[in-house]
DNA sequence: ACTTTGCATTGATATTTATCACTATATTAG
DNA sequence: CTAATATAGTGATAAATATCAATGCAAAGT
């Protein structure tokens, strides 16, 4: 199912971005003629950094992995995306261009809203601005942490950090399945593939995680939690 | 000289940020009538991180470092400030404490503007909210370079960036005194300070930069954008 | 002048991390 | 079912980087 509208008001709906709370019914109404929707499947490329941000994008089901494309084709992945999640960047104040990549993890419904209707919104609706600014703060925020913990821990406390992150905000489980691929598992903690697997390996041997399959489970919370915060 | 007021017009001030033009001129007087000065010399910290936000903060004159404090008391250095600069941090729009600290590396006039007051403006003012977006969005792209070069790139092409950066951002000159110590140069590049010596020689042995005394001569900065993008 | 202190520098060494080569195990396509 | 392809896992090795232990050097204080 793809297309325009189909009647849905994005005043109603379960997973919208909670700044359209800040919206006048008007302009609600107005987001919500001007709404497209889309499907993606697992794998999909929901858009690429360098492309414009004429839309601004929220995943109505599914989660998505947002990335920096590095050097030599390496990634970054800064976050896994659900519905409820601004996607478009602080290059849309900048240069208009996406300067990270989204791809779908699972199936995915994404809904695409005209950048042009927000930026109005934010000249014309100054809680709307505030609460736009509220979000790009927090992101930013995330990001200077995970800049952080990226270049001064060692590789067990980023995996460490990982999973609790994965456990704690994306799953809300201390059992799940990441969905993410042991290479993926690297691009978010910044290590090779082969590293993320001795490292999940020894956390196994010690008692700290149990792995079944594709489902990881964490056994010993304060452990995890002592290796991330000593790096 | 500190104090407040002195009954200088942000107006006219030639480092004002540039946010500012977009005030109306009785916000511009009211915000001069709430701005308060002071003097910090080269080493005194003018914020530190976990403080609240309760002003925001622009040089007049000087430089200065805004660093993260990470672990074990290690520090990134994000950015080196000049006046212009709007040294709040994203912070300000999550929970009103500053994520950064900011240390004079230069003796340093630092104006102080009421924060309640520039978040009035936020709402009343929609260019200068999209202004402060603008600002926000801009720094966070830069900490989406800045990450990807750490985390990616090895030494040389961390310490070639790093000169490029001194030299073309912050100088504006190819021979520059950087201010800052070889520890500080280690923070500003993600290595420890005996790497930062021990690149530093490699590059003049090979001629691509030069040192006499505290100051670099970048001589062959085609070369150095070539280590830097080389990674 | 002489100590003290902090920074710069150097070489040696240890640690961390990536890479390579390979096997095993799934998963998918025909 | 079987080949083909992708991912997971393992061990050995190489590369990158940090740490440690000295030494030199220069500014600041007495």
């Amino acid at each position: 199912m793809f297309g325009k509208g189909l009647d849905v008001c994005c005043g109603s709906c379960p997973h919208a971005w909670p700044n359209f709370k800040n919206l006048s019914s008007d302009e609600i109404k107005e987001l919500s003629k001007h709404r497209f929707q889309s499907n993606f499947s697992a794998g999909e490329t929901i858009f690429k950094a360098g492309s414009p941000t004429s839309s601004a994008v929220f995943l109505s089901s599914g989660i998505a992995k947002v990335y920096l494309e590095g050097f030599d084709g390496k990634k970054i992945i800064l976050n896994l995306a659900k519905p409820g999640y601004l996607l478009a960047g602080p290059g849309n104040y900048v240069d208009s261009t996406h300067h990270y990549s989204v791809v779908a993890l699972t199936d995915v419904t994404a809904c695409f809203i005209d950048m042009n209707l927000i930026k109005s919104y934010v000249r014309k609706n100054p809680m709307f601005a505030e609460g736009y600014l509220k979000d790009i703060s927090g992101k930013s925020l995330r990001i200077f942490y995970k800049m952080m913990s990226l270049v001064q821990k060692k590789m067990p406390g980023r995996m460490a950090e990982g999973l609790l992150s994965l456990a704690d905000e994306v799953y809300g489980a201390d059992e799940f399945n990441p969905i993410l691929s042991r290479q993926e598992l690297g691009e978010l903690t910044g290590m090779a593939k082969e590293n993320v697997v001795r490292i999940m390996k020894e956390f196994c041997n010690e008692g700290i995680i149990s792995t079944n399959g594709s489902t990881i489970t964490i056994k010993d919370k304060d452990k995890l939690k002592l290796i991330s915060a000593n790096g």
